[in-house]
DNA sequence: GCCAACGTTGGC
DNA sequence: GCCAACGTTGGC
């Protein structure tokens, strides 16, 4: 069966570096991304996500915040078992194996960046005007990014990732 | 710790 | 289907 040639996205999605941070994702090399409880971030994990697709890791609600490095998908999207796990702060009563209401992908780990990009960067640098990220209230936790914002990013991070 | 912005819930 | 109340996110 033919495969449908696809163009690599790229995706931001945020972690607070104490819950999980992309040193943890370095040591383990491969996470899935248990949690998230936004339909429409889960909509982006579940429905547009490719395996392949590069993740900036951004580390939200910390000081700083920024992106810390890079990751990629690493699987289809499938449930989040913590939805069923009633001991899990991420339990959902209202799920169901036959009808699970979250799911997730795993992310790989790629690269920490050589340098952090903080989000004051991010916000005074005019090539990334109009980035979801950096909108007032705006605070979805997986997000698309625009394939020429995130060549900017792994620029100013000095990464060896390069989007092709 | 504050609080603006946003998403979800539930009464009506 | 409206919308007030509530809970959460996340920068500052």
């Amino acid at each position: 069966m033919a495969r449908v040639q696809r163009k690599q996205r790229v995706w931001l999605m945020k972690s607070e570096p104490d819950v999980y941070s992309i040193e943890d994702l370095e040591r383990d090399g491969r996470t899935a991304w248990e949690g998230v409880r936004n339909y429409q971030a889960r909509n982006f994990m579940r429905d547009e996500m490719a395996v392949g697709d590069l993740v900036l890791f951004y580390h939200s609600s910390s000081e700083p915040s920024g992106v810390a490095g890079v990751g990629r998908v690493a699987s289809e999207a499938y449930p989040d078992r913590t939805q069923f796990d009633r001991k899990s702060e991420y339990h959902d009563e209202a799920a169901t194996k036959d009808e699970p209401r979250w799911h997730l992908v795993d992310v790989e780990f790629v690269e920490r960046l050589p340098r952090f990009v903080p989000l004051a960067d991010l916000k005074k640098n005019p090539a990334l005007t109009g980035m979801l990220v950096l909108q007032k209230g705006q605070r979805l936790s997986v997000q698309p990014v625009d394939g020429a914002h995130a060549r900017v990013i792994l620029a100013l991070g000095k990464a060896k990732s390069r989007l092709h």
